[in-house]
DNA sequence: TGTACATCAGTGAACGCGCGTTCACTGATGTAC
DNA sequence: TGTACATCAGTGAACGCGCGTTCACTGATGTAC
């Protein structure tokens, strides 16, 4: 009995000192790209000793795995707690919700790197990896496919919202980095060009849908 | 004289076995990601040894930079070939534009490979590298707003040509890997994205420029 | 024509370094009696 | 309360491997005389 108490007890501070290390990978994948980012650059920051991660993660993928997959959760939850949050404060349109979500990848750097390698080279991760980013990706959308049906658009809105998303993270990662200007300047070049996608998702889109209906019948025959 | 003519025959046939080298790292590029790419796997490509390359290039980096480089004078020109040849053909709609680009990324692989590399880790990148990426990623805006002038559109058609060069990117990018699904399929979703995104640019912009333009305005002050 | 020499492409083997990981150990804390 | 033992977090040092790069050499081709 009190044994399994005390028992408990160190599996929860192992738990705690997991968490903490899982922080400090986090933390560095703002700072640097992943490839870059060794076990003893972890444990630096974790202000421990490279040979203590082995008391916690089997490996550098697993530690990576696991640091991918709570940062993924992180992201779902941090808009979906925007997006409830805009509903209740004055309604949501596509542009406010749409400069939310850029905000929030601008302001977590590490976020919008882990986006981009995903992106990119997602297709050789683990698995489990794969498996939550689809979802949290799939959710994002549906979250826009809500928006969209919140501004009048009734069905077969899915296509659109994919349309959107990746115009979304297209204009981040393009213009992210753009060099020879400043932090605020950026921004400020990415917001109007956020503004201008989603006034012309939802000023073009009905007439446009009519055009896409009959592409995509003329491409099935 | 005649020596001349004869270091001038080494000087040619060095010149041809640099390109050879540089041919076999591009194809390399569409098989491995960049960090993935050793000198040996570059000196088997190319059917020498590791030692040889340094005959050719004073390090990986310098090798690495030139192959860049060739391959985005190739983009580039291919690119604009693919233009003109529209504009004699039949006019140049912008999404028969947009079309023909989201073809050649998806049968260049090694090109959108170094696309991607550019906007993710451009930022790092040695400078000449960065000079040429930006001038080409400008003539290709540049020729998005042609196809945008020929559509009608007046001036200030700038930042729209921005955008609809993230979100075309941002559509490959997204949804390039998507896993579980046959090429062909793939490039029909992709087909079918990108036929929306120019429907509700050529119709949704017009209405879309002034919300823009006061949004514009705003942020000013 | 023959011979000594220069140039240079090409190479297998090795060097040096950084990385992920493991080893063998220390020290603190709790348990048994 | 004291003593022998178990558990486990933490670590400095080392291992093994792969990588970019260099070394010392070979062999082919051309030059000088």
């Amino acid at each position: 009995m009190e044994k399994s108490k005390f028992v408990q007890l160190r599996e929860d501070e192992r738990r705690v000192r997991k968490a903490l290390i899982l922080d400090a990978t986090i933390k560095l994948f703002s700072k640097k790209s992943f490839d870059e980012i060794g076990m003893r650059d972890i444990a630096e920051e974790a202000g421990i000793s490279a040979a203590s991660l082995y008391r916690y993660f089997p490996s550098q993928e697993n530690l990576f795995v696991e640091a991918f997959i709570q940062e993924l959760y992180a992201i779902q939850k941090a808009l979906d707690h925007r997006l409830r949050d805009l509903e209740q404060n004055g309604g949501v349109s596509l542009e406010r919700f749409a400069l939310e979500v850029v905000d929030y990848l601008m302001d977590n750097e590490s976020t919008f790197q882990m986006m981009s390698y995903l992106m990119t080279k997602g297709h050789q991760m683990p698995l489990p990896i794969i498996g939550r980013f689809i979802e949290v990706r799939r959710s994002f959308i549906d979250q826009v496919d809500e928006v969209f049906g919140m501004s009048g658009y009734k069905t077969n809105s899915r296509l659109l919202s994919h349309a959107f998303f990746a115009s979304l993270t297209g204009v981040l990662m393009n213009f992210r980095n753009d060099l020879g200007r400043e932090k605020e300047d950026v921004r400020r070049k990415i917001h109007n060009l956020i503004k201008l996608v989603a006034a012309i998702f939802v000023h073009g889109a009905t007439p446009a849908m009519e055009t896409l209906e009959t592409a995509r019948i003329a491409s099935e025959h």
